[in-house]
DNA sequence: TGGCTTTATGGTAGCGCTTCCATCGGCGAT
DNA sequence: ATCGCCGATGGAAGCGCTACCATAAAGCCA
């Protein structure tokens, strides 16, 4: 029996036969009201309510070539950043009628693959991508199947479609031109395995141009490499202080690193930014909170959200999209740490 | 123009075409390739190949009376309990070949039952629902889909069909236990405003009766209702030290709140738990990590959503669900905040 | 009042796929 | 040699709905 309703369903004709009209008829009232005399409306609209019918939108989206949905693809949603994006995402999609199908590739771009394929059948209207870096089979479907995407998070070279994005070089060059301004001049750098992330890749390529163009040092032993999280940033910082005892400040690819790395400092007693300067990326609602306030960058989340589905709700309704690769940039924060 | 593939979509007629079958013998191949012969299998996998055919998911949906979606409903997406929960789901689904569809009710009993009207009518094979507070016409709607329902988070006394959850009732009361175990005998409460939230509503439930019912007090100058946020949670510390000095410890609904409360209390120079005790609900990630650790209670986010997806996943394969009620339980986390 | 448009409704085809039943060789059993 | 059966394939119907065209009734102008 498992499955849904099947034989129970109440179908258009249920509701045509009820209210002696024909399914054409029905299917007006759903679409076209004003194109249907009043009275046979309200009768309609009166089976309707009495049989407590939907209408199938399975059988719907067959013939008007058009489901409604949209395919996002993520890495995992339980990850406050694209969470928060797809919440953005989401409020848009939603006051337009569009569902949104999602799915968590795992940071993995055979699973992405395997997912978009699978997504793909499902006939989406558009597809939200993370990131920049996609298999070549995505690429070859998503340009097979013609659907308009959004790539969200990069500014990619080689953009599939439409891009809502920010730099995170830039980003995370700012951060760092930031604490060098300040005067810091042995600059450690924790990061949490890049894998295919590609904004991971972007900062640290910054962490090493950044310093270098400054006629700063990098130093293997300055950097280290741990698990995301905040214990990650701790012991992060505990393995730093002994393999580089020299640092005066330490750049975190990301706040949930960052607040490990300032807790450990409160639990060791580091003075910061007295004794060791601490700056992360994201700027998560705790930056600001916690003690010492975080110096960070600001990267728009909800609206990279909001102007990806901008960019798809346009190109549904027909209209062309003169600048499909939006960059909404990004803001320093600089507070207490650094 | 907008809109997905339409004309150009390579059809199974075509792959039929090319291979020199009848469109049945490519559905075969797709379905069960064991009953065509390997030469004939093996030259419609190439045409598939060659022509990148995605089989329409959308016809074989209508035809199959079986989508392969899950709706799920839930009041955020950038919510980490939720986020987590949702994680758990999607990983056991997806490994069984289900799609998640999900909406954001934003705390709306009224957006919830257009959101469900709307899904449904996509025919889901199942409904995620968060929580048990629930508009009676979503309720009528469910029961007439005879879709698989399952409930999340909460115990409802009447569930609508499954149910994976935990009592926030018994969670809140075994944090307010411990802490009058400990001695504290002035103890206050800081919540975030309630709304159709039925978990924060059995905290509250919980921290009224379990005082009173441990012979304490609960004044309503103890109680402060602030924003949900860290910042909140520093506001309400601030505010409930002004008009009840005399408190010796606070519980909080949540430990986003709690977290608040312990900044605002370095940031301010009190001694927890010396001067005053502080406790959270939910074991968020930052709880172990935060100086001093904080006291909390464990609610098994990721595993409801798993035993959810179980749930559905059984009932979806015909077998009966002879326990179709799960409590998770929760588990306590004393650590150094109180 | 006749010929015209306009408004309201219905009939029918078909979206892309799967399900059911029919067909057709070929093979072993009698 | 004949029958029956099975494995492999195809034809056709139809899932529930909407697009397109047809039709009938009602209104409008000269």
């Amino acid at each position: 029996m498992g499955g849904n309703a099947g034989q129970g369903q109440v179908r258009m004709v249920d509701v045509a036969r009820r209210a002696g009209v024909a399914t054409v008829t029905v299917s007006r009232v759903l679409h076209e009201a004003e194109k249907v005399a009043p009275a046979t409306r309200s009768r309609v609209e009166a089976a309707i309510a009495e049989l407590g019918y939907l209408p199938n939108l399975v059988a719907r989206s067959l013939v008007a070539a058009r489901t409604g949905m949209v395919a996002a693809l993520i890495p995992t949603i339980d990850n406050s950043l694209h969470a928060e994006m797809i919440q953005g995402m989401d409020e848009r999609c939603a006051a337009a009628g569009l569902h949104l199908l999602i799915g968590c590739t795992a940071f993995s771009l055979e699973v992405e693959e395997r997912m978009l394929r699978a997504f793909l059948s499902r006939q989406p209207e558009a597809v939200y991508l993370t990131g920049s870096n996609h298999s070549p089979a995505t690429r070859t479907m998503l340009k097979a199947s013609r659907v308009p995407v959004v790539e969200v998070a990069s500014l990619p070279e080689t953009p599939i479609d439409m891009v809502a994005g920010y730099s995170s070089y830039c980003a995370a060059a700012a951060v760092l031109r930031h604490l060098i301004e300040r005067g810091y001049r042995r600059i450690g750098y924790v990061y949490s395995p890049i894998g295919v992330n590609d904004r991971l890749a972007e900062r640290h390529r910054a962490y090493l141009e950044t310093l270098a163009s400054a006629g700063l040092e990098t130093p293997e032993a300055w950097r280290f490499e741990s698990e995301l999280g905040m214990a990650g940033g701790g012991l992060a910082l505990a393995r730093l202080r002994a393999q580089a005892p020299e640092l005066d400040a330490v750049f975190c690819s990301t706040d949930v690193l960052a607040v490990g790395v300032l807790l450990e400092c409160l639990r060791q007693g580091i003075a910061v930014p007295g004794e060791l300067a601490v700056a992360g990326f994201d700027d998560l609602p705790i930056a600001a909170e916690i003690v010492p306030a975080l110096t960070t960058v600001r990267i728009p989340r909800r609206r990279m959200g909001e102007v990806a589905a901008g960019l798809i709700l346009r190109r549904l309704a027909g209209e062309a999209v003169a600048e499909p690769v939006v960059d909404l940039g990004f803001e320093l924060q600089v507070r207490a740490s650094a």
